[in-house]
RNA sequence: GGAGAGAUGGCCGAGUCGGCUGAAGGCGACCGCCUGCUAAGCGGUUAUAGUGUCUAAUGGGCGCUAUCGAGGGUUCGAAUCCCUCUCUCUCCGCCA
């Protein structure tokens, strides 16, 4: 959510970003609200004031014993008065959160300009790709000639997009899960968390998946919603909470499994662990001084970098354009991760630095100095996504005869150096 | 699932038959005084948001409005009365 102020005083600023998110949205609306409900507000206060005035004169004759009928039949006709002024305000206010709630953040000046996804800009690679004298196979072709992965039985259990981890797949997706986390609590200083899978409507408000994004979302018939990411839970922990500027930054990491509807990608990575309804992850999340943020988005990244480099698994980092930028992003690198049998790096990790987008929504505060509030900064990332982590393995150490070499980093997590 | 109790400021905790309670009292914290130091003691400060106006070093000054779990109702007026919901606690039942 952006700041009402900010919108009402420098209406440029947003209408700039807008475009540069090659996104349409009509000011003139906004503004005649915004107009209408400061008018609004005088006029009611102004009521209010004398209502209260009044009534304090009421009680004073009523403990008198003198008479106050007069003022009271005056009363009753502001009070109604007050009461229409109110049910218009509120009508006026609703609109203007509607449309504050469906405004995207506003992008970072360092953020590259472009339409999309082809526009996106490389900022570093790590490490070379392998290079194969045997045609490498899909890692849901070794999955499952392996007996790891079983993505038939996932089907039969619960539907397309799902999959059983089995044996030694099932055992690497838990050492992956406890690599990442062993790194970012024990190196990198992130405390763990455990949240719930499932939340509410507010925090999925919070964090900006409601409520524009309801459709990519699970919801229960209790009226939960599954979470699609730990972001989720872990930013809303300080829902509405006044931070003190000594506990910043403020850094969790936690693994949830996450669950998306995966609605509008119908045709896309259909097979292997790719795109899945239900997949783990490691999630990074950060509460920063603004000051901060922008040096705590690039230290975030290379922490997940660094579970990458461990791994031995060769990787690119991109800076998302204003194009592709998520709805409540500032700034977002993705990591990207090389699939041998695809010919391409895909998507393992997304860090983004949300500004105060999210804590305005959340309420997350904190006092830069006594007696005065801001909003703090929210940052996350995946640290990393830990199905397409063990994809990537499969495909990147896959051996002629269709075994897989355990990396190096995994195998005292795993006891075996050889699936 | 059944029965009961409760939800007030950073914390604890008062709020009588609705009226000067944004909220007593205490604790904690901060500032100052006192003290050789510490402790004790004394004085003061200590919620958030919106909005008007003034000054304009955007940091404030002076006002107003709202908020006592959330929403609605009664009333000239509600922390106080009524309804709905949420959450917490206790006991019973069930259960990984």
């Amino acid at each position: 959510m952006l700041d009402m102020k900010l919108i009402r005083e420098n209406p440029e600023i947003l209408t700039e970003a807008l475009k540069r998110r090659h996104s349409h949205i009509d000011l003139t609306e906004f503004h005649a609200n915004d107009r209408l409900r400061r008018e609004l507000l005088i006029e009611v206060e102004a009521l209010k004031n004398r209502r209260n005035e009044f009534s304090r004169v009421i009680g004073e004759r009523k403990r008198n014993k003198q008479d106050a009928g007069d003022l009271i039949t005056e009363m009753q006709v502001v009070s109604s008065r007050i009461k229409e002024l109110d049910e218009q305000l509120q009508a006026c206010e609703d609109t203007l959160n509607a449309f504050l709630l469906e405004t995207p953040n506003i992008p970072l000046p360092d953020v590259p300009d472009g339409a999309g996804e082809q526009d996106n800009v490389e900022v570093r690679r790590w490490s070379e790709p392998r290079s194969f004298d045997f045609q490498p196979q899909a890692h849901w072709e070794l999955g499952e000639k392996l007996d790891i992965l079983d993505f038939e039985r996932g089907a039969k259990l619960a539907g397309a997009r799902f999959t059983v981890m089995k044996g030694a797949g099932a055992l690497l997706e838990r050492s992956l899960i406890n690599f990442m986390l062993d790194l970012h609590t024990g190196k990198h200083g992130y405390k763990e968390i455990f949240p719930p899978f499932l939340v509410n409507a507010d925090a999925m408000t919070g964090t900006g998946q409601l409520p524009k994004f309801e459709e990519d979302l699970f919801k229960t018939t209790m009226g939960y919603y599954l979470i699609p990411t730990a972001e989720v839970p872990v930013t809303n922990l300080h829902r509405d909470e006044i931070l003190t500027d000594e506990e910043l930054p403020i850094c969790y990491t936690a693994y949830t499994a996450c669950f998306r509807a995966e609605a509008g990608s119908y045709g896309r990575d259909t097979r292997g662990l790719i795109r899945l309804h239900q997949f783990n992850k490691v999630e990074l999340v950060k509460f920063t001084r603004p000051e901060d943020s922008a040096a705590e988005l690039e230290k975030l990244t290379t922490d997940a970098e660094e579970v990458l480099q461990l791994l031995g698994l060769p990787y690119r980092v991109m800076a998302l354009c204003t194009g592709d930028l998520g709805f409540s992003s500032a700034k977002t690198y993705d990591i990207e991760v090389w699939f041998p049998q695809q010919g391409q790096y895909r998507e393992i990790s997304s860090c983004s630095c949300f500004t105060d987008f999210q804590a305005r929504r959340a309420g997350i505060r904190y006092r830069p100095a006594p007696g005065r509030t801001e909003y703090v900064h929210t940052l996350n990332g995946s640290g990393l996504a830990v199905g397409r982590c063990l994809a990537a393995i499969l495909e990147n150490y896959q051996t002629a005869d269709g075994s897989v070499i355990v990396p190096e980093a995994l195998r005292p997590y795993m006891g075996i150096d050889s699936i």
